[in-house]
DNA sequence: TGTGAAATGTAGCAATGGCTACGGATCATG
DNA sequence: CATGATCCGTAGCCATTGCTACATTTCACA
């Protein structure tokens, strides 16, 4: 027996790193949204936003800190770096075509904006790109 | 201020539930086809197939069983249950409309598998509907 | 100004999915 | 049938993301 196994095309080693750089673009579009909306961005605004309890945001934030891409400082809003800002606005782009995508495809706008929220983090350039040009004709 | 937060389409308060749900579609539908390639499937296929240690994929197996999805016994080869069998069933097709659709979009092969093993978990009955008409016309 | 409600932080637990290190089981093959 | 290679299980570590319970800080308003 000498068959190869053909691994996947995505590594699965790097799981748990994608998981977690899926919570940073979450964050990251939440926390720019949320200052748009509501002109500055707390933790329990993030809380409320991801149903999740004020100590699982916090802890984020907490890594986010480190990964610059958030700002704040103890019972203080969250702001953006500007790194930050170019991933929430990179996001934020690639969320709203993904949208208008399913849409134009016929799905209706309840199901599509469930679906973009968990489509949008494995949608590669080249699919981005594909999914414009479908828009533009 | 009386601005309500809009929650999230999608409640991440399961955030963790849905990957754990994620890996179970996985590993059932490697299962299903190493088996079909291989004539059974080992510990060490899925650890191969995955890029994971084999400690790894039997803690999961472990977890899969507990769910019913998966059988196996000590040194023995890992199997389907038939509630396994029937999901796997399921998301191999889910995955190759989602592929084909890709493709049909005008995305290479190689980026198409990439992105449509991430997406694959994300497309609800409605747009996977969408899809398959897209296919079809 | 004081004080209580709301917001945030901290401690510590669980589940999931990574890992290495080590030990036991299985099985071909000599 | 013995034995070494391969396969698999267990122990125990870490990171991430959930949680409750409790402590602390802020801030508006009495």
């Amino acid at each position: 027996m000498e068959e190869k196994i053909k691994a996947r095309s995505v590594p699965f080693s790097q799981t748990r790193t994608r998981h977690a750089s899926e919570t940073a673009e979450d964050y990251v579009e939440a926390v720019m949204e949320l200052v748009e909306e509501l002109g500055e961005c707390r933790v329990l605004d993030l809380a409320r936003y991801f149903n999740v309890s004020h100590v699982t945001v916090s802890r984020i934030v907490k890594r986010l800190q480190d990964e610059q891409l958030l700002y704040s400082q103890p019972y203080k809003p969250v702001e953006l770096t500007a790194k930050g800002a170019k991933l929430a606005k990179r996001v934020k782009e690639r969320h709203a075509i993904v949208l208008a995508f399913l849409i134009e495809l016929g799905v209706d706008k309840a199901n599509a904006e469930i679906d973009s929220e968990g489509i949008e983090h494995h949608v590669g350039t080249k699919t981005l790109a594909a999914m414009k040009r479908f828009l533009e004709q």
